[in-house]
DNA sequence: AATTATTTTTAGACTAGCCTAAAAATTGAT
DNA sequence: ATCAATTTTTAGGCTAGTCTAAAAATAATT
């Protein structure tokens, strides 16, 4: 059995360790937790105890196949919630994370399995996130940040870099959510904001902040 | 805050004192929440310094209003839930208990409200028994367990008493669901057993046992 | 009413998960 | 290569929630 807690410390491991392939710093952890280091090293002997990840002292940890599994299961869970916090009930897209970081805990397999099909197996969640299949195989997108974009070119909104609240509510104010037209009509190069036209008739100011945590798939 | 562990024991007082008015004792608690009467004391002392319960050495205990409010949104939760895997994940009425256990400590008032809204703010889950509005109101039903029924009368089946596997999935196989209509032809007076026509067509012959744990509205 | 049986509470111990403060190991800089 | 800075681990302690065994209170029986 694996307790929320162990749970949770597998998702922040998975989040750190597979962005690069590199093994997750205690101090990493600790920080995507929000607590602290001490209580890190002691999660980490009990998850590698149950063999969820290989921990050397002083050398971080990476997950074994066990623990990627669950980290994965977790992640699909989350995201498939997340769809139907937002497709059914209708919450906003900034409001589902949390509510989905509860119900991404409940367990049973057959209720995971249900909620994909009656979502109509979803590839991708609100924010535009990959959600691994049953059988934990992601569909990865091909998408760039906004700010590789030349003047002229054009994409489709495809998802986020930043998940806060205040980027997204932003985004929902300027009409740019996902599946929205955008396409690049100047750099300046004085602050590399950008002038771009979305939805084929809106003119939008960007900062560069915006177009680096803004995907889009070229097209 | 209210922990799991403390909302469970406030459900299980519920359950026990409400039924007839009188205090819940640590036995009975113990009972239903399968553990030991030394663990149901520390709790309820912790319950009652929240004033969650009126508690009074060895005599039992019962809800304050505050405790009374949590239970029943819990019930609440849980039996929204309920009707949400049934309805639209296709759980069958014997599986979606479980999962509902869980489901229902997830927090968040605009969860719950909207999920009402989503299933049309049903006032009964797949058992018959009585959802809680947002305001707490229970709409109670006018039913009568199925023993009860002369030769002659009829009823359609509203709820059920006993809520295990078991029982839902005999109950399955005989047809005899939610909104079925039954007539009472013959009670057995060796072993009190009843034979029954069940919508409108089939014969079925029901021990006094189920005819004890099934509830049915005269007609 | 006194004794027995039952119920409930207390006492003490355990685990999971967290903390702070101090020690140890590693990394970085000269 | 040594010393300083940083990171990580250890040591010890805390709370919530559970347990067993023993003590205390209540209920039942004669």
């Amino acid at each position: 059995m694996v307790s929320q807690a162990e749970e949770n410390y597998l998702k922040a491991v998975f989040a750190i360790s597979e962005k690069e392939g590199k093994s997750a710093t205690t101090n990493a952890i600790a920080a995507t937790m929000q607590t602290t280091a001490a209580s890190v090293t002691d999660m980490l002997k009990r998850l590698a105890d149950k063999n969820l990840i290989a921990y050397e002292k002083y050398r971080g940890v990476l997950l074994t196949p066990d623990g990627r599994r669950i980290a994965t299961e977790l992640i699909r869970k989350h995201r498939l919630w997340e769809v139907f916090l937002l497709e059914k009930l209708g919450f906003a897209w900034d409001e589902v994370h949390e509510l989905a970081e509860q119900l991404e805990h409940v367990q049973g397999d057959a209720l995971v399995d249900r909620l994909d099909a009656y979502l109509g197996y979803p590839k991708y969640d609100p924010h535009g996130d990959p959600i691994p299949d049953a059988q934990g195989r992601w569909t990865l997108r091909q998408q760039v940040p906004l700010v590789t974009l030349q003047p002229g070119e054009r994409g489709t909104v495809t998802g986020v870099q930043d998940h806060s609240s205040a980027f997204l509510q932003y985004l929902d104010q300027l009409g740019l959510g996902l599946g929205v037209e955008v396409e690049m009509l100047e750099r300046i190069p004085y602050d590399q904001s950008a002038r771009v036209r979305a939805a084929g008739k809106t003119e939008l100011m960007l900062s560069e902040k915006v177009c680096q945590n803004l995907f889009v798939k070229t097209n």
